[in-house]
DNA sequence: AGTGAAAGGTATTGGGG
DNA sequence: CCCCAATACCTTTCACT
């Protein structure tokens, strides 16, 4: 499936809002609402849709705090790192893990309540594991920008 | 307003899935449509619900590269932030920032389609600005977790 | 592949408790 | 603030170009 204008255009609309309805994209792409429906469930079937989501208000939810955590691990095997990516998926209040080249392994992102939650979460998932060579946290003092837009052209 | 447990789990779905219908939505929270209706709009009309957005495949859109970027301003005066700010934020390849404390100032997450995007990227926003004192790029091998999921009790 | 119309399903609104 | 029912709107399908 190669993807042409008309698709894309669809896909830079959704990921911006996917509440509009299909007669307005309709609209706005030059189309009529079934071809824009069988369009955007053949991009869903073939995986270019990978989800669709609503985006809280962490702040008014309770969770003010956001974190960013550089990882350290000693002992790089896969089996070892495929345990510390199962015990950071599995944990809720980290939104964000990526394994990176450099200095650290992994980059967590993570949202809690307050630094009692942090102090508990990094006891239980830092502290208290023999693999993790070391880790540097830095509290934000403001998300300016949080998306998981694509720049489409 | 003060948010009962009725919309917390509603939050907590649409978060996840927010395509579900209302009247999945209405069986699950034990409620009629039509009060899981006025719910949902009262929870975008305070903010509670930031925004509803499709998820892209970023290697499918031919963006498959992720790069964190840590950023060290010189003069961190107000003005000069705001600057920086503004350009992240009109950056259509920056996805997240993040304003920091410690060992550097500003976080980026990028997404472009191959290294040269990035050093022209790198070149336009980082090295011919006077203020930025320097930074440090990383590659991601992998995004493990990507979400802005937020632990609701 | 696209269109347009028909059918089916959801969202939304208003009356009543 | 809830439910139920009616209406309006949207999505989905189908026949045809």
């Amino acid at each position: 499936m190669v993807l042409d204008s008309f698709d894309k255009k669809i896909l830079q609309l959704l990921q911006r809002d996917n509440k509009i309805s299909q007669r307005e994209l309709a609209e706005q792409v030059n189309l009529s609402p079934s071809a824009v429906n069988r369009r955007i469930a053949a991009l869903e079937a073939d995986g270019y849709i990978k989800g669709n989501i609503a985006i809280i208000d962490n702040k008014k939810l309770g969770k003010p705090i956001t974190l960013i955590v550089e990882v350290r691990i000693k002992n790089k095997h896969t089996v070892a790192m495929d345990h510390h990516k199962s015990i950071f998926l599995s944990t809720p209040a980290i939104q964000q893990v990526y394994l990176v080249t450099g200095d650290f392994d992994f980059l967590l992102i993570m949202t809690v309540a307050d630094m009692s939650e942090y102090e508990q979460l990094s006891e239980r998932l830092l502290f208290n594991d023999e693999n993790i060579h070391g880790f540097k946290t830095m509290v934000t003092l403001q998300n300016i920008k949080q998306s998981f837009d694509i720049n489409i052209e």
